[in-house]
DNA sequence: CCTCCACTGGAAACTGCGGCAT
DNA sequence: ATGCCGCAGTTTCCAGTGGAGG
């Protein structure tokens, strides 16, 4: 018996592909960051009067996903604080995953060691808790706060601009914020307050090309992965793959990761080509999974609208009364009370956000403005997903 | 040039839940 | 015990809107 668990764990131990493969994985952050030099440079310039227990510049970062805006900042963080820990305290909140003004403002507070309930305050007691905490505490504070543009437009600006007025409410300026966005023209839909209080400097992040990606995926595959499982040309492909999406390097070692876990589960000693080209399926395919599961029941029913829509007419032109009709139909043969068009309507737009579909206005003159709607991933994998995700719909399809 | 379709998308408010302060 | 809070998903109401067909 125990033979067979020893088996296992052992042939799941030893690996004849990986060293170790946590420098792939995406929230690993290198001694290294190639071909950011100038952003290092930009951003410690800016921090350094931390080092005389001087309020820094407010600093906003732009770039493309994947360009390195959030390494780098932890990356020149870590370093300044390993440096001189007693000179300063810096917070890091990502807001999409940290995504209400509460659990913001609870975030903070929880890393300036003020410990608060979950959930009961009102905001406005967590902004006075803030300000207390902060006009307590002896150093400078560094705020980062990651992928601000999809915080703001779900809420507004509303946070951003009571932070900004901080400083002002203390005798003496103690907080800097680092704001890190992909959106280029966000910073323009700021309250102009916000916007020159905020983006006193301004860095930007401009993508890798193929070469560079090249160089990033060298550096690591070498820590990660065994000698000689990897050859040049399966690094090019996953630099040039990345780097027709806006040189993402996020994509480029997801890309490499996953290639070389299917060579590892294939019990190959090396990584094909192929491989590479299975991995960008397999990423895809989990992204669409990922993304169905935790939608809202509504919005599954909605996607089911449209499978089953395009599954009994073949060339059916999906228009928003369309698809709610179908919704209708469906959501009365499972038993279940319907919500509005005008919502299903929403549903659609964050369909088309999550790239499940794409929902595009049109007016079609005297037959009205509506959307058209098709979709963006293979419906295969949605009847799949949905029918494992709730058993409910199992038998909307033959 | 005007009409009028089939919606769009903004705004406000509601519901129901979990949970705090007092 | 009471009332107020945040939040997600939703309803209700409604003032636009671009262009095919007259």
């Amino acid at each position: 018996m125990s033979d067979i668990i020893d088996e296992v764990i052992s042939s799941f131990k030893v690996s004849n592909i990986f060293i170790n493969r946590d420098y792939l994985m995406p929230d690993y952050i290198p001694e290294e960051l190639p071909h950011r030099e100038d952003q290092i440079r930009k951003i410690a310039g800016i921090l350094a009067p931390l080092y005389r227990g001087e309020r820094p510049n407010n600093i906003f970062i732009y770039g493309l996903t994947g360009t390195g805006k959030t390494a780098v900042s932890k990356f020149v963080l870590s370093n300044l604080y390993k440096k001189f820990p007693n000179k300063f305290k810096y917070v890091y909140v990502n807001t999409r995953q940290t995504d209400t003004p509460y659990r913001v403002l609870a975030d903070l507070l929880e890393a300036l060691g003020v410990k608060v309930p979950f959930t009961g305050l009102s905001i406005a007691e967590l902004y006075r808790r803030l300000v207390k905490a902060i006009k307590e505490y002896s150093l400078q504070v560094v705020i980062v706060l990651d992928e601000i543009d999809a915080f703001v437009k779900k809420y507004n600006d509303d946070i951003l601009y009571r932070l900004s007025r901080i400083n002002s409410e203390i005798s003496k300026g103690k907080v800097s914020f680092i704001g890190i966005t992909n959106d280029v023209k966000f910073v323009d839909s700021l309250d102009p307050r916000v916007k020159s209080s905020l983006s006193e400097e301004e860095i930007v992040f401009p993508p890798y090309n193929a070469e560079e990606l090249e160089d990033i995926l060298r550096k690591r595959a070498q820590m990660a992965l065994k000698p000689g499982v990897l050859s040049d040309s399966v690094i090019r492909l996953c630099a040039a793959l990345a780097a027709r999406e806006h040189g993402d390097a996020r994509r480029a070692l997801d890309l490499l990761r996953v290639s070389a876990e299917i060579a590892e589960r294939l019990r190959d000693s090396t990584v094909k080509e192929e491989y590479v080209y299975m991995a960008k399926d397999e990423i895809e395919r989990d992204r669409v999974r990922d993304i169905i599961l935790t939608l809202p029941f509504h919005s599954k029913l909605v996607l089911a609208a449209i499978v089953a829509k395009l599954l009994e007419e073949k060339n059916a032109v999906l228009t928003t009364g369309n698809v709610y009709e179908a919704y209708l139909s469906i959501s009365k043969k499972l038993g279940i009370e319907a919500i509005t068009q005008r919502r299903v309507s929403d549903i659609l737009n964050e369909l088309d956000m999550v790239g499940l579909l794409t929902a595009r206005v049109v007016n079609r003159g005297r037959y009205g403005k509506t959307k058209e709607i098709s979709l963006a991933v293979d419906k295969n994998i949605i009847i799949k997903t949905l029918t494992e995700s709730d058993n409910r719909f199992a038998d909307l399809w033959g």
